[in-house]
DNA sequence: CTATCATTCAAGTCATCACTTGACTGATCT
DNA sequence: AGATCAGTCAAGTGATGACTTGAATGATAG
């Protein structure tokens, strides 16, 4: 006898589900989400330990979230398909309207005050064309190396003290991250605004940038 | 010492996916997106225990997908917020693409032949408007009773064996069902191009035509 | 061919989950 | 108040998951 396939239909469902439901996957994800990497990079940017993220990895890779290629002594994955990033998007969309401790951590990142609504990215985009705005990447700076957008200048979260002569009071800024589960832009922005400066976040990050086809920098290029 | 915000933001994220990580609660969540219920209604259709559906629902309500409210007796379940069935379609497109299995079974369901592509809602409601289309709701009745597309008929599936002969050759036919999760259109669909029909499925169900916000009939209006 | 490096596998531990059974609570009906 | 009905809770079981540690694999460098 065999079950229905409705539920051999909803058991693949909640496979998918099931990968996105440990908060070290998410965090795998978000990072295969800038470009493919390493098991041991994954493992770095993500405090895991070796072991336990490439077993995470093996978990992505049975719901198919993710593919691996060998090159050479190191085994690289990358995302299986950009419509993840729209589903995990959706996600955080539905656990922010949901759950209130979800606004509530964002709001302790803003330090207790209102976050103004973030800039859309076709704005940015046109803002960036008539250059009156100044673009923040607040990524490590690997990741900036790796690709972000052209015009962007690049200060990690620990400097951001530090730059904050050079940027001008009636400067519009914008300050984007890795996308919609990184916390760097919200921190940066409740950083600048603090010091009084005309502040906002990108809605979504880079990859989401680059998913809409808009030009991005690679370093060297 | 407390935990990161990212960390906790994660957390909560991952709260609503282990939520959707069930086979039974996609099936509840199904079921709820038809309308609200009681526990014993929601046990009955998808066939699980009352207890274990009780349970089911207490996490759903802790990842805050659905909200309670007292009736007499009864305690009326409903869906938080309708963006949760977005998120449930998109679970089910990166499912789609991503797992053969899923192909393999929804292939199953039309018999091996390849199914025709579905009908968008628009392109139904305008159908409808000049009246040259046939369409089959094939839920059991008294989902159908609850609300259904103006003109639709209701057949359920194990009757659709009888009402064939009261089809036309000729006539376009589209069935549709609970929604994207449901199977039952696509079994209809593929009965019927047995039988030589021109059938189709709509894009969706019920909920999303409702969604839309297109006219929905309840029975004795 | 041996050594090295990147990754995976295997085994074990502790926690959580799905499901069952049977008792419990809270609202209605008589 | 007692009986009844809808739903929840509590405890127990077997299965699965997250994480750790240490051994095994597979490709390259010497």
């Amino acid at each position: 006898m065999s079950i229905s396939p409705k539920m051999a239909l909803l058991e693949e469902y909640a496979l998918v589900a099931r990968a996105l439901s440990a908060p070290a996957r998410l965090s795998i994800l978000e990072q295969l989400a800038q470009g493919e990497r390493g098991v041991e990079a994954l493992a770095e940017k993500t405090g895991l330990t070796l072991a336990n993220c490439s077993q995470h990895l093996q978990q992505l890779r049975r719901a198919a979230l993710v593919t691996s290629r060998r090159d050479g002594k190191s085994v690289i994955y990358r995302l299986t398909d950009a419509k993840t990033l729209e589903l995990m998007d959706r996600l955080r969309i539905v656990a922010e309207r949901n759950l209130a401790q979800v606004e509530r951590i964002l709001r302790g990142l803003s330090g207790g005050e209102e976050a103004p609504e973030p800039v859309s990215r076709a704005d940015l985009a046109a803002r960036l064309a008539v250059g009156t705005v100044t673009v923040l990447d607040v990524r490590p700076a690997d990741e900036y190396a790796e690709g972000h957008i052209p015009g962007a200048r690049n200060v990690a979260l620990p400097e951001l003290e530090q730059i904050l002569p050079t940027l001008s009071p009636d400067a519009e800024i914008v300050a984007y991250c890795r996308g919609p589960y990184c916390v760097y832009a919200h921190q940066a922005v409740a950083a600048l605004r603090k010091h009084g400066l005309n502040a906002r976040r990108l809605e979504g990050g880079l990859p989401e940038w680059r998913e809409d086809g808009r030009p991005v920098l690679i370093e060297g290029e």
